[in-house]
Parts: C-alpha cells; sequence; structure tokens
RNA sequence: GACCCCUUCGUCUAUCGGUUAGGACACCAGGUUUUCAUCCUGGAAAGAGGAGUUCGAUUCUCCUAGGGGUCGCCA
C-alpha cells in the first residue's frame, strides 16, 4: 500500500462544521490505512480580515475532539509568506509568470465585456505580459501566472473520474497581490509541495481550482499529487449546510451531548456504505480497515438529523459509555448542579431514560423532578375510585418495605396486586403522577428507587382522597 | 450566461446488462409490556423524462429537464 501524505487545510473563517468535519476525517482515515502515511492540520490564515483566533480554535478543539490526529505540529500558513514569495519570483524569472497593473475597473470591463459577447475565454489581462515597461515596474503591479491559451488540462480524480478542459477557460490568475501578499492559489501549492503532501483530499468546490494550480507544478517540475475531490453535503432543503440547518457547528454537537462515535459514523456513511445488508452501525476501527475512497459516491447528499440521532442513541446506550455522560455533565451548567448534588441518582435517571435519548441534553427535560425538594403533586388530577380504595393500603404495604431496591419494590407491587385482584394500570398510572407528575415515564419501581424511601412516601402522602 | 459534475424509496445507499430492484434511518400497523418508550414482527415507499445500442436495460450512449460547483488582488 502507498504512502500517503495527506492534510487538512481550512481557513479559520467559521467554525469547523460537519462539511468539512467530514473531508478532514477521510483524510485521516486515508493516512491512517498504513503506518507509512501522515496527515498534516494547516491552518490557512492569509486572509488577515477574515481569519479569527476564535475559529482556529474551534477547529483544533473541533478535531481533536473527534479522534482526528495530525503529524508534528501544526502548520500556520502565514509563516511561509516569504517562501511563496520566492517561489512566485522565481516563476517570474523563468517567465512562467508576468507583472500586471490593470485596474480593478478595466479588468471588471473586461469581465462584463467577455459576459456580454458570451466570450468562452477567461483571461482578463491580455496585454502586459508583453509590455516591457511593466515588465520592469518595481511598484504598483500583481504578478499573474501565464497559462496556455491554446490546449487542454487533464485531471484524473479518484472520485471524480478523468476530467478535461480547454486551457482558455483558465484565467491568469494572480499569483501575488499589489500589496506584495501570496494568495491562496499560490500559497497551498507551495506548503503542500514543501510538506511533501502527495494526495489532496478536499472538497468538490476546489476542483476548479486544481486545474489552475497544476500549471504550478509543472512550471516547478514538481510531483503532481493524487486527487480526490469529495461532492458537498447539504441541509434538509437543498442549501448549503448552515447555521439555519442546526448545530453544524462540531463544538456545538458535542455539547449538545453528541457522541463523536455517532457524528463519525454517521459522516462516513454518507456517499459510502460499507455493508449493504444489514445494519450501519460502524467503528472508526473498521472504517479504517474498510474505507476506499474510490468507491465513494460523485453525488453529492443530504445531512439528516434523525439518523444522527439514531446512531447516537445507539452509542449514547453502550454501556463504556457512561463516563461520556459524567463527562457531559460536569462541564454542562444545568446538569452541573444535579450531578454535584447527588451523583448516583443522576446516573440512575440516565439508566433510565437513555433509550428515550438523542443527545444527552434532552435528559435536562426529565431530571428536575427527580432533584425538586420542593414537590408539590398537582392535585387537580382525579383518579379510579378503585385506586382510591386501595392506595393507603398500598402506602402501608411499602412503607413497611426496608430493603429499598428495584426487585423488592417490584415484588411489593406484584403482590399487591395479586392480593386486592386489580390491574397493574389500576395502581401504577396514578402513582406514577403522583410521584413525577406525568402519566408517562419509567416504570413505578425504578421512580421509586432513584427518589429512594422517604421521599417516595413523602410525596405519595401529599395524595389526598376526597 | 459559460465551463464542469450529479440524478435509484422522504433521506443515506446496494446493484458492476437478466434481481420479486436489497439494506439503513424516518414513517405506518400489529405484538410484547406497567403508561410513554425500548424490544420483536410486518407494511407502504424508488430507477427524472425521452430516444437509441441490445434477445434483454436502473446499469452503456445521446438529448431534454432538474440540481450542484466554479467563474475575485476570498480561501
Amino acid at each position: 500500500m502507498k504512502a500517503y501524505i495527506t492534510r487538512f487545510a481550512p481557513s479559520p473563517t467559521g467554525y469547523l462544521h460537519l462539511g468539512s468535519a467530514r473531508t478532514a476525517l477521510i483524510n485521516y482515515i486515508i493516512s491512517s490505512q498504513n503506518s507509512y502515511s501522515k496527515f498534516f492540520l494547516r491552518i490557512e490564515d492569509t486572509d488577515k480580515l477574515r481569519s479569527k483566533e476564535k475559529y482556529k480554535r474551534n477547529i483544533i478543539e473541533g478535531l481533536k475532539w473527534l479522534g482526528i490526529q495530525w503529524e508534528s505540529e501544526i502548520q500556520i500558513q502565514s509563516k511561509r509568506i516569504d517562501r511563496h514569495i520566492e517561489i512566485a519570483n522565481k516563476l517570474l524569472k523563468d517567465k512562467f509568470a508576468y507583472k500586471c497593473n490593470c485596474s480593478i475597473e478595466k479588468l471588471n470591463k473586461k469581465r462584463e465585456e467577455i459576459k456580454n459577447k458570451k466570450l468562452k475565454i477567461k483571461k482578463v489581462c491580455t496585454t502586459c505580459k508583453n509590455n516591457q515597461k511593466i515588465q520592469t515596474l518595481n511598484s504598483n503591479y500583481v504578478i499573474r501566472i501565464k497559462i496556455p491559451e491554446i490546449g487542454s488540462t487533464t485531471i484524473k480524480d479518484n472520485v471524480q473520474g478523468k476530467i478535461t478542459i480547454n486551457n482558455q477557460e483558465i484565467d491568469d490568475y494572480i499569483l501575488i497581490r499589489e500589496d506584495g501578499s501570496p494568495t491562496y492559489m499560490l500559497s497551498v501549492v507551495v506548503d503542500d509541495h514543501d510538506l511533501n503532501v502527495n494526495y489532496i483530499i478536499r472538497g468538490d468546490d476546489h476542483l476548479n481550482n486544481t486545474f489552475r494550480q497544476l500549471f504550478i507544478y509543472k512550471y516547478l517540475n514538481w510531483n503532481i499529487p493524487e486527487y480526490s475531490h469529495l461532492s458537498l453535503i447539504y441541509g434538509e432543503d437543498g442549501s448549503k449546510l448552515s447555521k439555519r440547518h442546526g448545530a453544524v457547528n462540531i463544538l456545538e454537537l458535542k455539547q449538545k451531548g453528541y457522541l463523536r462515535e455517532a457524528i463519525i459514523n454517521n459522516l462516513i456513511l454518507l456517499g459510502w456504505s460499507p455493508n449493504p445488508n444489514g445494519n450501519e452501525i460502524i467503528s472508526i476501527k473498521e472504517i479504517v480497515e474498510k474505507f476506499d475512497i474510490k468507491e465513494i459516491s460523485k453525488s453529492s447528499s443530504i445531512f439528516n438529523y434523525k439518523k444522527l440521532n439514531f446512531f447516537n442513541n445507539y452509542y449514547l446506550r453502550i454501556p463504556s459509555n457512561k463516563k461520556i455522560f459524567e463527562d457531559f455533565c460536569k462541564t454542562n451548567n444545568i446538569m452541573k448542579k444535579y450531578y454535584i448534588k447527588d451523583k448516583v441518582k443522576l446516573l440512575k435517571i440516565f439508566e433510565v431514560y437513555k433509550k428515550n435519548l438523542s443527545s444527552f441534553d434532552e435528559i435536562i427535560d426529565f431530571i428536575d423532578v427527580y432533584y425538586n425538594k420542593n414537590y408539590t403533586y398537582s392535585t387537580n388530577q382525579k383518579f379510579d375510585k378503585i385506586f382510591d380504595n386501595y392506595f393507603y393500603d398500598f402506602v402501608a404495604k411499602l412503607n413497611l418495605l426496608n430493603d429499598w431496591n428495584t426487585e423488592k419494590i417490584e415484588k411489593v407491587i406484584k403482590n399487591f396486586i395479586i392480593e386486592k385482584k386489580i390491574k397493574f394500570v389500576t395502581l401504577g398510572k396514578p402513582i406514577r403522577f403522583i410521584l413525577i407528575n406525568s402519566i408517562n415515564g419509567p416504570s413505578i419501581s425504578e421512580i421509586f428507587t432513584i427518589l429512594g424511601k422517604k421521599v417516595s412516601i413523602e410525596r405519595l402522602n401529599q395524595y389526598i382522597i376526597e
């Protein structure tokens, strides 16, 4: 198996979201498939205006949380500007690039003209490269790459297949801005080359850039990496995944109580299917064993939260993940209080409710009633006469029980209904209501256990038969 | 608009010319149950449209329609 050097290169202009996490994940998986491969993280922070430290931190933290590990220290693109400029100058010297001093207005006019005349060309500056005066300029110019006007360029992409476009479709894009700073198009190529990246896996919004970037590799005689352009994932309304689709920020999902296993399981199944017949639960270990990027679908897919919830429910029910629930409680502002007050009780409640949860935070809706010292039974509820007839008797029986656990309580209840020849619901429903003010919920023996004997009897005594 | 890509149940997908078009989530129904749920069983649900190629097309080709990506001194 080939040794791949892969990388994830986000720009810190937004949070790590599901789409970029998927790209990072796939890079990581590929590089995990053998011990010779490597995976780097590079922060592409050359857009000083939009890059934010908080986004950078969010991306790093999000990746760490997902368990995506990178090689050595994080690469910072802005620290390598001198090297980028050096390469641009080399290109310039070798006549693969040229200086251009066209004004923005002039360029816009040219673009307008191309549009109006329905021309297929993309090169907006056609004169500067032949103008000796401009080529000897010392300031107020940009450096553009020289792309041939004839011929075509082909890329072989592991996901998208073989794609060819005409060179006239490729613009003489800018390498160095007027202020002397390198553009993304230059920086990625130089950084990838210097890191020995030989496999680029990114979103297919970069597909067009590949044709452009290829020329830098060619002009410098650098090895061209392998490519895989992943189709993007969308929100349920078909539009790009964004804020209004819910918590697309990975760390927000963590805060809500989603597990990394669920997110990874869900993400990897978009466009890929390891097990055509049977369930779709797959561990990261199995993914690394089975994943083949050539099997991934070209078509884009829609992210479905209901499926994420299914996976999350599956993973949060696994006993060994109980400690993740504890971590959640320790960091969640609401849960913290309950956790400190009575950890054992909290874990008991979790055990009883977990089959109903899509994410840990959903337990918040159920929990307070078990901790509320000032609990009062909602008195407007009326029950069956039969229940009223046996109620005091039942409380008395329960009161006799000293060994207060689910099993014993259940026994008392069973014996009682047999003795009195009544149906379980006749007793169970009202009791549940008296205890937690809700008809629905866990079995009453569980509720008794969670509340403890003293509180249970106290709450039952709040019910007064009229 | 130009260039490129995509199109199987609501959603994610399987099928590498011949299948009752399979699975997962969601949905619906029945069963178990101490209510809700869990769990079990079952059900409904798909090849965008049109031409070709072929004995035979979901599968190959072309056209149309729909969707997406790109078209910056952003990355």
